[in-house]
DNA sequence: TCATCGTACAACCAATCGGTTGTAGGTTGT
DNA sequence: ACAACCTACAACCGATTGGTTGTACGATGA
């Protein structure tokens, strides 16, 4: 379970970490495109762009909905907040952190015990 | 600029995107640790993780502070967050589309003009 | 029916990644 | 002075990445 969280961040990480599938994904968050509409947009290959946007796909970012033969894709986001969610979760560690700092520092200053581990 | 963006963008969420990396951020963002003290809890070699370390630090989601022969690292928050912020714009571009939805839904159902490209 | 379109996927390639070992330099304590 | 420690970095290696071209297949429209 821990694992396949790690995998699923991974693969989340990893689709956001490059800009032509990023912009792939402003695009498909803000509505429906086809692949090939999408291929339009870049000065690479059909196949390259149609392998970012199954990237995107298996990471969960992004939904295709086939309609006559063309593949409709859609920014999917929920799976932005999940991304959102988890540096939510490093950010309270780290007020974790400053509230023990706090502590520190309003404890008694006198005190030479009241540490731990 | 938007270039030195993107560029900021693919190295944080490349940073992100190891389990690793994501596991000595949550340890620096929770307090100061030296180099060789992330490296002890991991089973690999300390070369690994310096280097899994200098790839934080590069994207700015860890700052090094030199106290004698150690180096102590020690997570931004405000990197942290500017990844979020990256994502909260992401979710502006998916509200704005399901804004223009509802205005559809709501206009006159009859008019067959009140559409922009 | 058949040419065309939209898509998926395989095979290949250079570059990058995540790991290793080895080397070297600065700091510390004796 | 010197041994031990902490760190940085180079060189190397197998796996993965981001791109290419080529092929194949289902859906569409004349």
């Amino acid at each position: 379970m821990v694992t396949e969280d790690a995998d699923r961040a991974d693969a989340l990480f990893h689709a956001l970490a490059d800009r032509t599938r990023r912009d792939i994904l402003r695009r498909v968050l803000a509505g429906e495109h086809s692949v090939s509409a999408l291929a339009a947009k870049y000065d690479m290959s059909f196949a390259a762009v149609q392998k970012h946007v199954a990237v995107l796909e298996r990471a969960g970012l992004l939904i295709k909905r086939r309609s006559g033969r063309e593949q409709l894709a859609s920014g999917d986001v929920a799976a932005v907040r999940s991304v959102a969610s988890m540096l939510t979760e490093l950010e309270q560690i780290w007020r974790g952190r400053i509230a023990r700092i706090d502590l520190l520092l309003s404890s008694d200053p006198d005190s030479d015990s009241d540490q731990e581990d």
